[in-house]
DNA sequence: AGGTTGACCTGGACGC
DNA sequence: TGCGTCCAGGTCAACC
């Protein structure tokens, strides 16, 4: 971990996927915790809004920010009444592919793509930002509170992770991308994990040996452990940075490293299409 | 019903 | 230089 290799290829886009939100709910929950939200920018672009802007904006405004979460690649800000400290409510964002949340000063230019703009007592914002446009944002109140499908990864126990592969003729990538079983783990992480385990992509979930399940199921949860601890570095950057720092420090094994040795046996990355999805593997160190 | 595919989006890379 | 084309992937609808 640390440095990027000279081998890397150099990525200026992030790709959020649980880690990356990890480091973003982080961010919020220490510069934004406790802040009130007061007043609402909303932009004209509507298809990334699941609710109604009006209700948006009527919800989050004069919201004191209780909390922070993360479910699965959702961020949760819940909403409390600034008197009492009532539940009033939830602020969900998913960023999709492009999308950032941050927390910034005022004077920080307004990116293109901004999408909604929360300002806040301290004098800060929070700025939701996607370029592409497959991220989503909407409110829950509080008596109909957010759920999603899907086991966190990094609790669910190895017998509840191998019971949701055993019957499926899905390839096991296509089952780890699956966010009804597992929720968060997006498709770099899913060919990382892989190749740690010695699993190939295109495998039926179902063929794999409970070895190679354990193997994966520890894959998983060290893939991802290592990646928040990579973006932890840049919380305290937080405020008035890009958000972006961080999310790539640590080194990809596989992905994006198409016809280069691989690091373990030196044979060239392979890169094959599973689920409509770019998919990098080692024919050799992975079976 | 599980599994598979394409549509949604924009910016960047690439070819001519 | 500029234009057209392709590709990236999270999620969901619409198929088989």
């Amino acid at each position: 971990m640390g440095g990027r290799s000279a081998l890397w290829p150099f990525y200026t886009c992030v790709m959020p996927e649980l880690p990356e939100v990890e480091t973003v709910v982080r961010g919020l929950e220490k510069h934004a915790r406790g802040d009130v939200i007061e007043s609402v920018w909303i932009g004209e672009k509507r298809d990334l809004l699941k609710s109604a802007p009006e209700e948006i904006a009527e919800l989050l405004t004069g919201a004191r920010i209780g909390g922070v979460r993360r479910m699965g690649k959702h961020i949760v800000v819940d909403l409390a009444m600034p008197e009492n400290g009532e539940a009033r409510g939830q602020w969900i964002v998913h960023l999709g592919m492009t999308g950032k949340l941050t927390v910034c000063r005022p004077d920080v230019d307004v990116e293109k793509h901004t999408h909604v703009v929360a300002r806040l007592e301290s004098g800060r914002e929070i700025r939701f930002v996607d370029p592409r446009r497959f991220g989503k944002t909407w409110v829950h109140r509080s008596e109909a509170g957010f759920a999603t499908g899907g086991l966190e990864p990094l609790e669910v126990d190895l017998p509840t992770f191998a019971s949701f592969f055993r019957r499926r003729k899905t390839p096991i990538k296509s089952a780890l991308l699956n966010q009804k079983l597992l929720r968060g783990i997006g498709n770099i992480y899913a060919d990382e994990s892989l190749f740690r385990a010695g699993v190939r992509p295109r495998r039926s979930a179902a063929s794999l040996t409970m070895d190679e399940l354990r193997r994966l199921h520890g894959a998983v949860r060290e893939v991802l452990t290592e990646a928040i601890a990579a973006g932890g570095s840049s919380i305290s950057d937080y405020v008035g940075a890009d958000g972006e720092r961080g999310f790539f420090q640590m080194e990809h094994r596989v992905y994006g490293r198409e016809g280069q040795p691989c690091l373990h046996c030196g044979t060239p990355i392979k890169r094959i299409v599973v689920a409509g999805r770019g998919t990098h593997y080692c024919r050799v160190c992975q079976r």
